[in-house]
DNA sequence: CAAAGCTACTGAACCGTTTCACTGAACCGT
DNA sequence: ACGGTTCAGTGAAACGGTTCAGTAGCTTTG
């Protein structure tokens, strides 16, 4: 039994208290169809008797909760939680609570907790998708506002999105590792379970051959460890490429870990190329170059965008970022 | 106006598919005080309409939520990131969900954050306190469990902690430094405005005079480029301390920045130390010196112990956490 | 001056569950 | 055959708000 709710003052205390019915309470609170003088009166009295609006009942009386939820595709990548950090607090500054949740990469996770806060009744949805094809964003669009953050959803399905053109940061990215010699590059993506033909993968492919560059696409948990090896062996084998592109920081990271492990010098021996550019990433040695991301801009206009579905004063919806590259000390010519 | 949520299955059209009354569908649901065909015979009616409870209105009627509360004390700090997805991992795996809520080291909005939760009827409360001797745990404690890790609530106000031996860990890092030959130390602790007195604070103080090294306790934010900030003004002074240490591997991040930025030597100009070991805190050059605490361990124990406060299974309600010291290469003799 | 329109408010239904107090039937041992 | 338990299920009252359809009283309008 936990222990006791302590019992609290109810509307319908506060409308005998000042002699009205409970709905000219509820009304006169929120500031409508009252006298201002009543308006008054009825706030006095509930700040008296200590009331509060129970948000439970009245989420189930009005159908919102005021709070947003936040799927996150894998909430082991360190910048994933520098945006829900900033998020959470960004909707929190707009009298809204987040309900952070993550996906760890795996695609069905994704369906059911995205199923689980429609049925928590949450006013709006902002989703970094794992599987921006999944059938699941048709089904939530029509019950409430869908954000999706980084890829577009397909299908046209969500309210707004603000999407990140991965495209132009593939290039900037290729395009450097190209300029300083190097021709075989491996790329290490995401895990994200059995969601082939990602959008970010096939612009890796068009982009290196437009370059003249020899991908090689592998994937990669974005923890550190698991990245770590992911990194190993694709650093120990026989057939070493002479640069890492990672599509996350915290990748990277993994990257940097096996260098060491296995003796090898950035830039020296490897070169190695991010995305994000976390804070962190500033920070390694050698500071690592990274595809940088005005984390701030995002997480302004994906709330912006979600509070305006949520309210129906729908202003931009659609907003596409553009990466630029900091070169820093990770990546150097292609030795030999 | 957002959109319209589709019209979803209730209670009572389950009753009428099944010719039985809603309190039995809704005792069936729950498999109780029902026959076993019946609780079949009501759970398929339930898969055919496609009826889902409704959260809400549950919560509404039964006084729980299903939602824990997890106000972190600044997430800034990578560290509590952590932390929280991993609680937030493990909570959902117990079917709950976690509103994970940022104070941001700020005392008083540390008091209207957990007020806030309390009225959103959150069934339990996990707090990393900003200010352990608030007014407010004691107010909280009378209608829900309240879970603080870290440090203790004053006043026995809670229903359980996962504390960390603190004072271990402070003599852990302290004797290491001692050991090597550091007399004058410069100790960064998280800003934690208007709360003096914090019970590290007091370990630091009384471990530094038993083992015989002197002290300078100074406050820095946890975020890289304030923690940076904080550094550069302790190392860039006239009489700079021959050991830094970090009261959280964040801080300690911005302590690297800062000798960067000045072209000093780790640990040949200056030995630093850390608190929490973070993943990232191995990876950097040189790899990090740090105070180590099981996180798993601290996750499962918070999630285990606030669990138990909500079902009203009450098993062990305060565990102490032990630090092992990871020495490193960030620390090493005291120069001269 | 009657019809129409506001404004400020009321009463009751409603949101979709859970839970309390009860009931009829079956079953029990004696 | 009888009082006493269990069992499976019922009806109605919560839970604490919001909202819809009225309505009394006042002002405006033609």
């Amino acid at each position: 039994m936990a222990q006791q709710q302590r019992k609290r003052a109810t509307i319908r205390e506060v409308a005998k208290a000042t002699g009205l019915s409970p709905a000219a309470v509820s009304y006169a609170l929120r500031g409508i169809q009252t006298s201002e003088e009543t308006q008054q009166r009825v706030r006095e009295a509930a700040r008296e008797l200590g009331y509060e609006a129970h948000p439970i009942a009245r989420a189930l009386a009005s159908g919102r909760t005021g709070m947003v939820g936040l799927l996150c595709g894998s909430l082991e990548d360190l910048w994933q939680q520098a945006l829900a950090v900033g998020i959470g607090r960004a909707l929190f500054a707009r009298d809204r609570y987040a309900i952070i949740l993550d996906a760890a990469g795996d695609p069905e996770r994704e369906v059911t907790l995205a199923r689980q806060l429609r049925d928590q009744r949450v006013d709006g949805l902002i989703v970094q998708p794992v599987d921006p094809a999944a059938e699941v964003w048709a089904e939530l669009g029509e019950s409430l506002p869908v954000v999706s953050v980084g890829d577009s959803l397909r299908g046209g399905h969500a309210y707004g999105e603000v999407v990140f053109d991965n495209r132009a940061g593939v290039t900037l990215a290729l395009e450097h590792l190209h300029q300083l010699g190097h021709r075989r590059v491996a790329v290490l993506t995401p895990t994200r379970a059995s969601t082939p033909d990602r959008p970010a993968d096939v612009h890796v492919h068009a982009e290196a051959e437009r370059i003249g560059i020899q991908v090689d696409v592998v994937t990669s948990p974005q923890d550190l460890p698991g990245a770590t090896e992911t990194a190993l062996t694709m650093l120990a084998g026989p057939d070493r490429p002479s640069a890492l592109f990672c599509f996350s920081d915290s990748i990277a990271y993994g990257v940097y870990a096996a260098t060491r492990a296995l003796g090898l010098a950035v830039p020296g021996d490897v070169s190695v190329a991010g995305f994000d550019n976390h804070p962190m990433s500033a920070l390694l040695t050698p500071p690592l170059t990274s595809v940088d991301w005005d984390i701030d801009d995002i997480v302004h206009s994906a709330v912006r965008v979600i509070v305006g579905g949520i309210d129906g004063k729908p202003r931009r919806r659609r907003i596409v970022c553009e990466p630029s590259l900091l070169p820093r000390e990770s990546t150097g010519k292609c030795p030999q």
